[in-house]
DNA sequence: GTTGTAAACTTACTTTGTAAGAATGAGGCT
DNA sequence: AGCCTCATTCTTACAAAGTAAGTTTACAAC
């Protein structure tokens, strides 16, 4: 009569953690609601996590890995696919993206992936000094876009404008005509989207990296490399 | 005897919010010791914001209002000049950063700061569209930079590229040589700093922008306008 | 069986946000 | 002056959450 109770795992744990996070928000993930997802009390949940923050980095790192791995087609190419792969990624779990500001203590998946991208621009041959600083722009405009694609109201399916509008229409409006041209021609033609606006910065960034790559490689070049 | 007791005022309430935060980090902040900072009990504060998801909106607020508003000089100084304050800014209330990334209404301040971003760009002659892709790069870009800037343990006066050391030691190094060798070269010609890898990638931005606006204007600006 | 050990449970404490209502006190009205 | 009013502050109290400490359970090797 009584089930097999098959034993929790670390995994399980984790997996279950992202599950609920998706399901309910990560604010809502509490100890106690985990252990009743996984059918079992919150503080059996500490047998296999240290505690609540180690829980969030595994769940951070497990994100990590559906993104994926850069290959080695040519690196333009290649970083675009990641960044695609990320933004997926991002949309899949939104709660992840405010996690990974807050946590400082990368995970596995997170190593091997930053290990990749260096890899790939490495041997498309990006000096030293310049994949460093190709890897910080690209970084920070995936991660950035995807938070303020989050925070943003556009775009959602629901109420796609309208929100924020009603946030603008807390202020004068007058006051705000740039702001106020900008949402209203949004109304008006509703042909904007994110994806395209993604699309727009990564290539531009792209575009510059690729001619510091061809023109300015000897300057990014040390003299002893 | 009895000193005189100011009565409060909401602005109080935030600016003692930011000083906390700033002092013990926003993790710390509790409504009881904010209170306490400000030598009233934790429930009058109540008074003054409606519950503490109001008061992190206030204080983001106050935040993006230290920012400088771009000025009228040529368009790409002055971006340059407000992501510099942004970033200055955002290095000053390092929790800020991960309040806006979860917070949803925007305040005062942060209407007006995007409110003149656009505006500067729109004067100088940036198509809608294009002003709207503008405002986009250079916002993801500077928000990620600086998530990324405060995540990264290099940098900090102390333990400079040690932690990353660390961090990397705890993977089988061997597998990760790309990432080895970034940390390697760093720790050897300590010449690596962060504010030079965020001007390589803001103007590459601005390199780009400023082609598709002289280049491509035509491109962006749909036929009506 | 006996026993050792990892996993799960029970209980209980602390911290935090905040609801409800009582006390206080400053400014205006008569 | 005396009183009213109402904003502000305080008191008390509760519920939700993380987790410490110790106990119980159950499987596996002898």
């Amino acid at each position: 009569m009584v089930e097999k109770r098959t034993r929790l795992s670390r995994d399980q744990v984790l997996a279950a953690g992202v599950e609920l996070a998706d399901a309910v928000g990560i604010e809502a993930l509490t100890m106690r609601k985990l252990g009743e997802a996984l059918d079992v009390k919150a503080m059996s949940l500490y047998h296999h996590v240290a505690n609540k923050e180690q829980l969030l980095d595994g769940m951070t790192d497990l994100v990590f890995a559906e993104i994926d791995l850069p290959d080695d087609t040519d690196w333009r190419t290649s970083m675009r696919v990641r960044a695609f792969s990320a933004r997926t990624a991002m949309g899949r779990h939104p709660w992840a993206l405010r996690l990974m500001g807050s946590r400082t203590t990368p995970g596995e998946a997170t190593v091997r992936h930053h290990n990749a991208v260096l890899g790939v621009l490495r041997r498309a041959g990006f000096p030293l000094a310049l994949a460093a600083h190709a890897f910080s722009v690209l970084d920070a405009y995936i991660y950035g876009f995807a938070v303020q694609e989050q925070s943003l109201p556009f775009d959602t399916e629901e109420a796609p404008t309208e929100l924020a509008q009603a946030i603008l229409a807390q202020f004068p409006t007058d006051r705000y005509p740039y702001l106020a041209e900008l949402t209203a021609r949004y109304v008006e033609s509703h042909d904007y989207n994110y994806a395209q606006e993604f699309t727009f910065g990564l290539d531009l960034i792209l575009d510059g990296l690729e001619r510091a790559l061809t023109v300015g490689a000897a300057a990014y070049t040390p003299a002893r490399e």
